[in-house]
DNA sequence: TTATATTTGTTGTATATGCAACTTTATGAG
DNA sequence: CTCATAAAGTTGCATATACAACAAATATAA
């Protein structure tokens, strides 16, 4: 067996970006499975509860809450507002904005919210021990 | 506070996909960064060590390997390729072909495994105890 | 106050990813 | 053997994501 052959099995073994990746998708998919039939995607989820939670939010506070890039954000939120999820508010900087959730998009959490708890249990599942230590990683 | 602002407080603070999507974003970008010098991608990386770890490998069982869609492996194979890292050998079954790592892809593979090791240490710090139990859970 | 720097979003470009439909080849049931 | 089914990849289409470059507005320094 070749020298780059056996670095390549140790580093496919204890590489944490493989495995991680791996599981995002892994567990991702058993969310958006759960939402396809409301025409919502993960990506959505996670912006529209991100909004919800607050109230309302601007795309800044999204991509600190979220990590993620801004231009990401700036075209998710595109998207959910041709859906009718989320509308503008005035601001007092105008540079930028605040999103709240429209009447739909509180419906659309509704909705959604038991295929979310299917989805959550199955993660658990997936997850296993994995799942109680999660919730605390520090992220910047 | 409205319940549905309750509610995304809730699923926010609980949701497992929220959390691992933004540290799989987290973690990931740590080794996109490393490996950025190179012209070498976390996903590209992923499938090069694959192939590596096992000689050769069908894009098949890549896609077992790392939970990717055919489609996926297809396509960053194909980009791969391209690239001069990895080539095909010959496969009894034509519907199928064997992927090898050629002396280019071994190559990139010993030039990028310093970044790697830089980019594991600093994950492994940003995943704290989480580091030691994710390679644990079993993914089918 | 004015010039400079920072903040906030958007847009161009590229990679990564998945689903559905399709082609080719192999396998299995009769 | 023949036909139906399954397996393996590719391609069309769509979403998600990030970096770089840009524009507009605000904040800061001189």
């Amino acid at each position: 067996m070749s020298e780059t052959q056996k670095q390549a099995m140790t580093i496919a073994k204890e590489c944490f970006a493989v495995r991680l990746r791996k599981l995002n998708r892994v567990v991702s998919a058993i969310y958006e499975d759960s939402f396809r039939p409301f025409g919502l995607t993960i990506a959505q989820f996670n912006l529209l509860i991100a909004i919800g939670a607050r109230g309302q939010a601007s795309p800044t506070q999204l991509v600190h809450s979220l990590s993620l890039e801004k231009s990401t954000v700036s075209r998710n939120i595109e998207k959910m507002k041709k859906k009718g999820w989320v509308s503008l508010v005035s601001a007092t900087d105008k540079r930028s904005h605040l999103l709240t959730l429209t009447p739909s998009g509180d419906a659309i959490l509704e909705i959604a919210t038991p295929a979310w708890t299917f989805a959550q249990e199955k993660a658990a599942k997936t997850l296993g021990p994995l799942s109680s230590i999660i919730g605390d990683i520090s992220l910047s």
